[in-house]
DNA sequence: ATGAAAGCGCTAACAC
DNA sequence: GTGTTAGCGCTTTCAT
């Protein structure tokens, strides 16, 4: 017997109390409307007496804001993701917007189907983690909903406000890091590039080496194919795992890995340990991220900060500007990375 | 320049392809009523052209269904319930519903004001873990609004589904598995019983205890006051390493410890780890979760299951049975807890 | 200060 | 098979 209540109206009200829908929706919407105290009293009484709750459908049909706004994003299983929702969930709110969250799972096409479920919904805008490359869908999106705001990974060509981090930066400062600790011989442990993030990261290793007179070679270069983005994070970990085998069975004799995320690293650390070999006493690595468990783990991961809480935050902030203050006004901004020193690098 | 597009709409469509609203609204909804197919087309081609978006509020206000569940858990950041999560929005979209969710920080006022804005959305029902112990407010809302199913937190006395974790089992598992492992000598390292699944935790412990001759005594429980509820994670973790010390300083000759959460066992790990403490080594510790992170640290954590994804699945498939079956059958179902067996407990 | 009424976009009962 | 039309609940203009 699921509730058929054709619920309290307006009209109810007005009847009840004895005045004009009008009157009671000035009241009810408490807008500073002139409206004799007593009657407004009456009304309000009324209006709780009969348990009365607005039908947003009708205000909206009248052309309210939906005050609602879509995000996109791969997964809520991967910390990381988890962190930055949280970020723009705690903005949301306090500006009295409603997020509604939807987990592509890095889906092209699941991407398309939830933009459309949200343009349906009439949100005031959306927040999007997209791996599209193919940016004419979104080009036609944005004709009809201008308030988008892309973050976490970095489209270019694509007239639309962006947040993210520098990858390019993150990859040298790990790579210096790495360096400045004695390090000569690194290498890289990577899923494969279909994240214009992680190409980012490779190259900027690869600049900063080059300015030290270093390399970053092919051997010791470890790039994993796989077929689902972040299904789960411990498929992540089982990433790290793998790579690590073919690290080993390589006979790689870099000192220093820089691993493409935290969980990797965790997997990565994990099959070092079951082949015997102590991190950071025998091989240093340093990962990305800094998801709250790489302070948890052992060793503590040294990691290169993405600030997710505050991505989240900021991304949302930018998009309910543009919602507001109705003006287009592209912002592109670049989140800079800094090293967070743990445990897991030695000084050599 | 934010978007004011009256939007197109069905008459709009109805013009341009020289038919009526009603044959527009019949093919656009693919019902299966007849329209000759030539015109359907042209329907289609038009709406297609015209970047037809159907205004969802306009069906909605006749009387249509919304397809959003609404869903209140107390946050993100705890990866246990980011992982609820992901079942919850899994099952949803499977069955054609949208979840919308709300993070209450464990806050009861933010939970009434949720419930209310779930309300005012229409929503066809709600998934809420809640905190709540005036179960006066949700009975009233359970007059409006029956398709309500609580997860994660048993609340007795309330005539509502509701799907919970058998804590009190889950208690006994950890003690027996310790107890079958040789240890004797058990203490237990949990925060307040604010929550009443730690009340039922502490409980199965004692029985399982009793039920070998053994007790858990006053100098073996810890218990942590602490002021915010799941802010973050990493205050977790945290607690866990006051815990750690508190046990450290009492001196407690105990050799195997079971921790509330298994964030909070990481916590204690590492502070163990700092004070020269070997886990499994010189001390045992079981947790209770099993969230994904567990099996990544060092030692793999040994803990009690609580399987956070499925309970998302079911609780929403529960949910879901239930609007659409319209009928009134209460469930009330308890998992079952299991041990997952790593390598942060010795047998001695 | 209050009320009557139009109309937002959609669906469906009814008429043809 | 197709079209006309009456609301769904709400806000808001316009009249009083």
């Amino acid at each position: 017997m699921a509730k058929k209540t054709r619920g309290v109206t307006i009209p109810d009200i007005a009847k009840a109390a004895g005045v004009s829908t009008a009157t009671v929706s000035r009241v009810l919407n408490g807008v500073d409307y002139p409206v004799r105290p007593e009657l407004k009293e009456r009304v309000l009484e009324v209006a709780k007496d009969l348990n009365y709750t607005p039908n947003i459908f009708g205000r909206m049909l009248k052309g309210g804001k939906s005050n609602d706004i879509g995000i996109i994003i791969p997964t809520l299983t991967n910390p990381f993701y988890a962190q930055v929702v949280s970020g723009i969930e705690r903005e949301c709110r306090k500006r009295g917007y409603n997020p509604i969250f939807c987990s592509s799972y890095s889906d092209p096409e699941k991407e398309r189907e939830f933009i459309h479920l949200l343009m349906q919904k009439r949100v005031e805008g959306m927040l999007i983690s997209t791996i599209n490359q193919d940016s004419t869908f979104l080009k036609n999106v944005l004709k009809q909903q201008s308030n988008i705001v892309l973050f976490d990974q970095q489209t270019e060509d694509l007239p639309c406000d962006n947040i993210s981090f520098d990858f390019f930066e993150g990859g040298k400062l790990a790579a210096n890091y790495l360096i400045e600790n004695g390090h000569r011989d690194i290498a890289f442990l990577t899923l494969s590039f279909v994240r214009k993030s992680r190409q980012s990261i490779y190259d900027g290793i690869k600049a900063a080496m080059k300015s030290h007179g270093l390399s970053l070679t092919k051997e010791r270069t470890f790039i994993l194919s796989i077929k689902n983005e972040y299904e789960d994070s411990i498929d992540e970990f089982e990433n790290g795992r793998m790579l690590a085998r073919q690290f080993i069975e390589a006979n790689c004799p870099a000192s220093a890995i820089i691993a493409i995320n935290d969980i990797t690293a965790f997997g990565i650390i994990r099959e070092m340990s079951d082949h015997g070999v102590d991190i950071p006493g025998d091989i240093s690595i340093i990962g990305f991220d800094n998801i709250s468990t790489s302070a948890m783990i052992n060793p503590p991961l040294t990691t290169i900060n993405q600030p997710s809480f505050e991505t989240g935050r900021l991304a949302a902030r930018v998009l309910i500007e543009k919602i507001e203050q109705e003006i287009d006004m592209n912002s592109n901004l670049l989140l800079k990375p800094s090293v967070v020193e743990r445990k897991s690098v030695k000084r050599i």
